[in-house]
DNA sequence: TAGTGGTCTAGACCACAAA
DNA sequence: TTGTGGTCTAGACCACTAA
């Protein structure tokens, strides 16, 4: 399924190609959190290439949070943190695994809707143009964490509202069907007064804060594919992040 | 004042010293925005170190969003953006800046008190130790941005209070009294309905909504100098970021 | 002592931008 | 064509950890 080599004759640099690798053997959890993963030297007799390159893949996935290095020890799987959920693009599922909640997922709708400027400003699309859209609550130990609504540009992803989204992951019906990986995204982060319409669904009482995020999300080739607002409870989420000089 | 030549016996790797060198170019303003730096050939020459060792520290300024590489052009000095106020610490007058905004202070108290529980453990400090807290109103555009409370462990910098912060900054205070540079920190971000004591600094209107942050900022020895909480008008103030896979 | 990551060097060839 | 950054190699010596 996954490459396991580096092909020397590809167009791809040598470290995207082992990057793509170690990444994926972390994320398939073929490497367990805690775990030590191959020394550089091991890396560079397994793949063939100099530790100059080994340590570039490796230096990407330290300052992406996913591994970290000791000194004499080896280098390890980083457990998952709160922190990494603010740089890194983090499944709804994963998010809550690392809060330790039970996640949940109920479709509220799916529906198709010709995109509004602003919305079609943002995914670099003209106005009008058919958007699939599907609102989902999100549950955390059975109880309303957030609502998300999903604008999906419909012409690169048709018939993607075919499937059962409670039970399955968006962006795993994005990648299998579609090929279309969401590799970065831009986003906004905001305190808002609770919407009416939201009240119920979220299970609060006004006035009731939340938090809201906007966001636009990016393929591999740097396409905006999706327009998505969250809308979190505040009483029960928040973020977490470490800044530097 | 500051090195511009890397000490060959200083314990510190070249690297870091490197980075110091350009890091200070760019916040003392030598290089501005859009100017092109020198090209690694001369970075090379001019600090006598290999090139794997002058694209090390670019590496760290472009993760870091100080610069940008163009292949074929050069390497220049970026233009501040508001996804750095997420990662990197920036002064409120530089947050405003780059928002368009006139940055102005009030000081609304500058008092001595003993630790709480809660904020001595941040600080990591004996509970009911004497912290230095000073209070100040925020103002953009002449209006009211946030309310920003600072609490300073007192034994680290006695007579902290005795200036005037309407004018000077604290952390430039902390820095040449003190010797203290605040070089990493942690915050947590959340959604909450403004405390009445607030609604009139902040000149707003119940029910009012904040962007609030709580952060320890650390020193350069990793030492927890400062605790800060952070009240935002939500309807003059967001957040940006960029997440990657 | 053996094995790990941390730092550093001196070269090489390539792709791209501007003149 | 020249100068820039992008990628890659093959070595070296060091500091730290664990046995």
């Amino acid at each position: 399924m996954y490459p396991e080599t580096i092909d020397r004759y590809s167009k791809l640099p040598f470290y995207q190609q082992l990057y793509e690798i170690l990444l994926n053997k972390i994320q398939q959890g073929e490497w367990q959190p805690g775990d030590m993963i191959p020394p550089e030297s091991e890396l560079i007799e397994n793949y063939q290439v100099s530790r100059n390159t080994v340590r570039q893949v490796l230096d990407m996935l330290v300052n992406e949070g996913l591994i970290y290095r000791q000194r004499g020890r080896g280098t390890f799987v980083a457990h998952p943190s709160l922190e990494q959920s603010m740089t890194r693009i983090v499944s709804f599922t994963e998010d809550m695994q690392q809060r330790e909640f039970t996640p949940g997922t109920q479709v509220l709708s799916a529906t198709l809707l010709p995109a509004e400027a602003e919305i079609a400003a943002k995914l670099q699309i003209q106005t009008g143009e058919q958007l699939a859209c599907l609102r989902r609550l999100r549950l955390a130990d059975g109880e309303p964490m957030s609502i998300e609504e999903s604008y999906l540009v419909h012409s690169y992803c048709p018939e993607i509202l075919q499937h059962d989204y409670a039970q399955q992951p968006l962006r795993k019906v994005l990648e299998t069907d579609f090929g279309i990986r969401i590799a970065s995204a831009k986003q906004v982060i905001k305190a808002i007064l609770a919407p009416p319409e939201l009240i119920d669904l979220l299970d609060i009482k006004t006035p009731a804060v939340l938090l809201f995020i906007e966001r636009v999300s990016f393929s591999q080739g740097k396409i905006p594919v999706e327009f998505l607002r969250i809308y979190y409870r505040a009483d029960r989420y928040s973020l977490f992040n470490e800044l530097h000089e």
